[in-house]
DNA sequence: CTAGGGTTAG
């Protein structure tokens, strides 16, 4: 019962039927607090921990190594490395999974001396030893000691190689396709890891083309952490064409019904302007996390299905499932487009109150973007002056551009000082405030930011795209001359522009035939 | 039937 109960993550069940079979005076043996112990960990309850650990003590069964791994791993994740320590100085027999699992405590908390110190006094040490510790060392960020440490072993598994490549991962990302050549053995995670390495490095071309060799190679098949790695490269890129082979992939390999995979499918679908497609993936899925609730919601209110979005909000909250500051972020966009203020402060209100999210910078940019757009300038700037935290520059765009609908000169002004003080190397803002100046004809100075913009441009790439052409996804900026054939490009572009031109001319002639 | 190591999404 128990072990079942663990396995399916029912740990109120296991600690319920535990107090049961006291009762009945049943004896619990060495099998069975490993399981209970792990279950006050996971509630959590340091009370109900504290509680077993001394029931343990009167029955006699505590110095067992099993039963003081599972005290020292609780004591660790509820927060009392101490008391993990007393559990381990008193215990009669110590194997190194004890030492490891007192090793590990010290590390979780960020004691690396500590733990380091207990690593130095054992003599024997296997490989899990050995990478845990250096893995400690690379989550503080203590990268010296962690190759130091690495360079002194003795034995290398995969699981080595892949923790110094997570290390490099974070830092430099040459060093760390350099280490990933190197490495003799890859298994999946390897893989993952330089995946994750180009995610955070923003480099998602790379990403597919790491994908393509990992397909290529025989040996190691893609789980679903690279699938959904792989598919938000693809919502990056608008690679739709990757994304679509993703799913189909992801169909007939065993991956229908990963939550995971769906969810990068919902966004990815959506990102690449599927809306439809995506509304499919979640509806097709059985099971449902916030996320996909989250995604599918943020979807529909950057596809401009505001009031879709609010439905599927409320869906979520009769679901059972709570929503986070993500789904309010989602809610609330909705409502900014579709100019629902009272809704949206409603929207604010009950986050608070009901859910007591306290508001992130997010939140009261998605408020301003409301008021702006609903012409309430003058309330979007006393509700940024009275915010807990600085404006940010996505914060002052908002009221930037509030100011130009209302033709305010000098609420724009005042916004700009602003903006050129945190982004000055941010061209859409003069471009916008030159704007400004030329809506109420102030030809100097729409000039004298044209300039700006002009300047700010030579060291910036402006206006950067991507489209994916045979599987292969391609960059192209404004004024970009580098494809071979850009003159025929340019060519085309001309005709387009002639065209849309002409059909624009038409329409307004037949607007005002009809007037 | 019990204890120690890694990756993923909005």
């Amino acid at each position: 019962m128990f072990k079942g109960f663990t396995e399916g993550g029912l740990h109120e069940q296991t600690v319920l039927f535990f107090t049961r079979m006291k009762k009945r005076d049943v004896r619990p043996d060495i099998f069975t607090f490993p399981f209970v112990i792990k279950s006050c960990a996971m509630i959590p309850s340091f009370i109900l921990g504290v509680e077993i650990h001394c029931f343990a003590v009167k029955t006699g069964l505590d110095a067992n190594a099993f039963f003081g791994t599972s005290l020292i791993e609780m004591y660790a994740s509820l927060g009392d490395v101490r008391l993990g320590y007393k559990v381990f100085e008193e215990m009669p027999e110590r194997n190194l999974v004890v030492w490891t699992a007192i090793i590990r405590s010290y590390l979780s908390i960020g004691d690396t001396g500590t733990a380091r110190h207990l690593f130095d006094q054992l003599e024997e040490r296997d490989l899990i030893l050995w990478n845990t510790m250096i893995s400690g060392y690379i989550e503080h960020g203590d990268m010296a000691s962690a190759q130091k440490l690495f360079e002194e072993m003795p034995a290398y598994d995969i699981m080595s190689w892949n923790t110094l490549l997570l290390a490099y991962a974070s830092k430099d990302i040459e060093a760390c396709e350099r280490f990933f050549e190197q490495i003799p053995e890859r298994n999946v995670f390897s893989w993952n890891g330089m995946i994750g390495a180009y995610a955070r490095h923003g480099q998602f071309s790379d990403i597919l083309k790491t994908f393509r060799r990992m397909l290529a190679s025989s040996d190691v098949k893609p789980s679903d952490a690279t699938l959904v790695s792989v598919l938000s490269s693809c919502s990056k890129l608008g690679a739709l064409n990757w994304g679509r082979w993703i799913h189909v992939y992801a169909e007939n390999n065993g991956f229908k019904g990963n939550i995971y995979v769906g969810n990068g499918l919902i966004d990815m679908y959506a990102k690449c302007g599927c809306i439809q497609t995506a509304i499919q993936v979640f509806d097709s899925m059985e099971k449902r996390d916030a996320v996909t609730w989250n995604s599918m919601i943020s979807s529909l209110a950057m596809h401009g299905m505001g009031l879709e979005a609010l439905k599927l909000f409320e869906e979520m909250l009769e679901d059972g499932e709570k929503p986070d500051g993500i789904a309010f972020v989602g809610a609330l966009t909705a409502c900014a487009h579709l100019g629902l203020v009272d809704r949206a402060f409603g929207c604010f209100r009950s986050m608070i109150q009901t859910y007591s999210i306290a508001p992130w910078i997010e939140h009261y940019g998605c408020m301003v973007d409301l008021l702006c757009r609903a012409g309430l300038l003058e309330e979007a700037m006393r509700l940024v002056r009275k915010m807990p935290m600085e404006a940010d520059d996505v914060i002052w765009s908002n009221l930037l551009a509030g100011s130009r609908d209302l033709k305010d000169i000098n609420s724009a002004e005042m916004v700009m000082s602003k903006l050129v003080k945190i982004v000055p190397e941010d061209v859409g803002n003069y471009a916008l405030m030159s704007n400004v100046y030329g809506d109420v004809g102030r030809w100097e100075d729409f000039r004298r930011l044209q300039k700006m913009v002009r300047r700010t441009n030579g060291s910036k790439t402006p206006g950067c795209s991507l489209v994916e052409v045979n599987m292969e996804v391609v960059e192209f900026c404004s004024s970009d001359a580098r494809h071979v054939r850009s003159k025929d490009i340019y060519q085309i572009l001309e005709g387009l522009m002639d065209n849309s031109r002409f059909v624009a001319s038409q329409l307004s002639d037949s607007c005002q035939s009809s007037l």
